[in-house]
RNA sequence: GUGGUUGUAGUUCAGUUGGUUAGAACGCCUGAUUGUGGUUCAGGAGGUCGCCGGUUCGAGUCCGGUCUUCCACCCCA
């Protein structure tokens, strides 16, 4: 047999037993919030069409996208002229895709389903997307997404919702320190009208996005850098360094760009989501990369970390017109679980705590192997971990089988104990060890839960 | 996609100007202890030196290619 040398592919990772408990604590803490706030889960495959996906990212998320080859032998029926048309010959050779994102199977989905649906139509989506970026540190080709968002409404009263869930999942996480900073893609609208430097909004979007990350000087040379003319690079920066309170900040801007009815239209909205919650700072510099955002756009950040941003989102009004649906808003928010999972990795809460009632039932010989599994029944029976070694084993290897994975007790069956029926209960942190009946080591151990 | 970086035992890493049989620690297995682990001691198993090719009497070591690792950029979570 050929051997080959074990090993993933690039950018990709296991997840062993320790990494996992972590990983399920934090999910399940989303999904719990989630269920408190209406939302309810869906899942969509992890292939889409690739004409489900592409066009929606941009070129440069487009070159990102994992493509499957079609099965078969699918060059077969192919003719000499199909070499000569890119697009065809590429969708005889792949027409699916491993998904980008959890938004456009969102789209797609709700697009598909509309029947089925109720409007506003809230949902939860955990799963893995795939990119075929080239992985570097806090990036991988496989990672998971946690979106939430809300279908078919224009309504506030969501962000401030979304504000305030992202609130109570921190607190239940306990991460304190973070900025929650909102904007508006109309007041940028409004300012790149008022200068007259509408026509690349996206790509001035990007540049602008990146000021916290490079600084208003890097900032400038990079407008020059893309012939922005002087004035209009002074007038950004005086916006962009503008500090004060939301107040302030929304008095200030208004004077900058009320001749533009867009302009106003995003400060109206977010005065209005001041109605219902204040927990923001505004932030005009927020842009977000991804072009779909039309309104409301958000991000959480870590104030002790620099991992970036813990979650983003915004407001979008065209997803679903691709799939030929109209008028059909949205409004979401992705956490970026992976990086939350890192921040807590050696926080106390995830510190393991093996369940502290876990007991291996081991055998001095293997003949005793039947009684063990009816004592395992009984005890398991009473919602206790019982754990029971599969193999002939001998003792010693069966007590260090214990310590490896941390099980705090192990009751000894041997000739003494089925002949007594008082069994030998080894406490493995302590290394005392007493004899009892079955339904006193339930009871010990139940009572160990209720100490706990 | 661009630039740099890495690859030797299950894991983390040594390995001199190219020279005979490639080492250590940890982990694993066995025993000291026939019914007692976490400590100690003794012994053992485990390697196509990433892969392909080249130079050489001789390559883990030098050269080329390729894959891989990690990092920065583009972009993004």
């Amino acid at each position: 047999m050929n051997r080959i040398k074990p090993s993933l592919p690039k950018g990709t990772r296991d997840f062993g037993p320790n990494e996992m408990e972590k990983r399920e604590y934090v999910i399940n803490k989303f999904k719990e919030v989630f269920n408190l706030y209406g939302f309810k889960p869906i899942q969509t495959p992890s292939i889409e069409n690739t004409e489900t996906l592409v066009g929606n990212y941009g070129n440069e998320g487009d070159r990102l996208i994992f493509n499957i080859l079609n099965s078969g032998n699918f060059l077969k029926d192919s003719k000499r002229e199909d070499f000569n048309v890119p697009k065809r010959l590429k969708s005889k050779i792949s027409n699916k895709a491993l998904r980008y994102d959890l938004t456009v199977p969102l789209a797609r989905y709700v697009s598909m389903n509309q029947d089925k649906l109720t409007l506003p139509f809230k949902r939860y989506q955990i799963q893995p997307v795939w990119r075929a970026d080239r992985p570097q540190k806090g990036r991988f080709r496989e990672f998971y997404q946690c979106d939430v968002d809300y279908i078919g409404t224009n309504s506030r009263i969501c962000e401030a919702e979304i504000i305030d869930l992202v609130y109570t999942i921190f607190e239940k996480l306990k991460i304190k320190s973070f900025d929650f900073k909102l904007n508006n893609r109309k007041i940028l609208q409004g300012i790149t009208e008022i200068l007259g430097i509408s026509d690349n909004f996206n790509e001035l979007c990007v540049i602008i996005d990146k000021i916290d990350k490079i600084g208003i000087e890097k900032f400038e040379k990079e407008l020059k850098i893309n012939n922005y003319n002087s004035s209009s690079i002074t007038s950004l920066i005086e916006i962009f360094q503008f500090r004060g309170t939301n107040k302030e900040k929304i008095s200030f801007i208004k004077k900058k760009i009320s001749g533009s009815k867009i302009g106003i239209e995003g400060i109206n909205e977010i005065k209005n989501i001041l109605n219902f919650n204040k927990n923001f700072s505004l932030d005009f510099s927020l842009a977000r990369g991804l072009s779909y955002y039309t309104s409301s756009i958000f991000e959480v950040k870590s104030k002790n970390n620099d991992l970036g941003s813990l979650c983003g989102g915004g407001r979008y009004e065209n997803l679903t017109e691709k799939f030929g649906v109209k008028s059909m808003p949205g409004i979401g928010i992705s956490f970026g679980i992976e990086r939350i999972i890192e921040l807590l990795a050696n926080n106390d809460i995830l510190q393991s705590n093996y369940s502290k009632n876990k007991i291996l039932i081991s055998f001095l010989d293997a003949k005793f192997i039947p009684q063990c599994l009816k004592i395992a029944k009984k005890i398991r029976e009473n919602n206790i971990s019982v754990d029971l070694i599969s193999d002939n084993f001998k003792l010693k290897k069966q007590l260090k089988y214990a310590n490896k994975n941390k099980i705090p007790y192990v009751l000894i069956v041997g000739e003494d104990e089925i002949n007594s029926n008082l069994y030998t209960l080894k406490n493995m942190q302590k290394g005392k060890q007493e004899k009892k009946s079955i339904d006193e080591i339930i009871s010990k151990m139940n009572s160990i839960v209720n100490n706990a």
